[in-house]
DNA sequence: ACCTTATTTTTAATCATTTCAAATTTTTTG
DNA sequence: CAAAAAATTTGAAATGATTAAAAATAAGGT
């Protein structure tokens, strides 16, 4: 197994060394029970794990293979399958979406409410960092679109590609 | 070997059907000729065919996989491991561009030289049609997340998925 | 507690893509 | 033009992320 250049893995590690053991964000454990019930899927201890390294770690973009290793590191016993089977299943729930972030791994971030499309993101090609860009601002271009194409657009995916501030001021 | 549920190969057969004969476009032989001696590679009888098969179908975001197919169809003898690195090398000589259209195949389409950023597209996700949208009309937010973020756009990636003309029709 | 059903685990399979060694072709050079 | 050097193609095997399958285990309802 090998980590990708960005270095996700080792700022995944900084940030989430508790991740497994606490539980905030505006979900609480009942709620998500009741969730995971709602959806016809039971709420097994794996799947509370897995979801709450997500919870604890809203800023990254983590691959099933990074929540894996993840445990492994910790000493927790959680099969590949069951991780990458538990993804999709939040994915169902609408509790995470996928990001395609062009380094060959399937990731995920949370969902929020809030953003009713897919918000943007700035991909650093000289350390990787991503950034999440919350603001929508495609909304004219998306009318436009609808005016000239007749399509109708559901979502997009919009990645922006270039330097980020540290390392603008690095060169 | 299976097709994706866009049907890109269906269509792509269709339109193919005269691509390794002619030579059309803006870049004439003996240019691409000089042009990958320029780049210190050779211009093989391979590249030609599947250059010309890339030329012949300028619309179309062809695969490694639905390159090496058409061939086989016309009973032309080109190898998969050819096709995947001749897509490489027209990538190293910004002939081609890679797209990511989501559906799991690395797909590539020309590369126009009078756009200097990669131009959107717009993917139907019920008969999976893909269309390019050439203007590229997000100027403004780039400026903006300039100057927001502090971050420098060297290139940016937008889809759009939603129902095109076709198929909102046929609802 | 028991029974049904979903889930986890482990292992093996898949599928796109890449790599490797050997064979072939192209270009260079004498 | 022929031979050597270098790049390319081939076909097969390897890789790496993801998925599937069968057996073992755990949840939730009665």
């Amino acid at each position: 197994m090998k980590y990708n250049e960005l270095d996700l893995y080792y700022q995944f590690i900084n940030n989430a060394v508790q991740g497994v053991d606490t539980m905030k964000n505006e979900l609480e454990t009942s709620n998500i029970k009741e969730k995971f019930h709602q959806f016809g899927y039971k709420y097994t201890e794996q799947r509370r794990l897995i979801l709450n390294v997500l919870l604890e770690n809203p800023d990254l973009h983590l691959s099933s293979e990074d929540i894996y290793e993840y445990f492994k590191m910790k000493k927790i016993d959680i099969s590949q399958s069951t991780v990458y089977r538990t993804l999709i299943v939040l994915e169902k729930m609408k509790i995470v979406r996928k990001v395609n972030l062009d380094d060959g791994f399937t990731r995920y971030e949370l969902f929020s409410p809030d953003e009713d499309h897919a918000h943007h993101h700035l991909i650093c090609t000289e350390c990787g960092s991503i950034t999440d860009i919350k603001n929508d601002l495609l909304e004219d271009l998306e009318r436009q679109i609808l005016d000239d194409y007749d399509f109708e657009i559901k979502d997009h995916c919009l990645k922006f590609f270039g330097l980020c501030k540290k390392c603008r001021n690095q060169k």
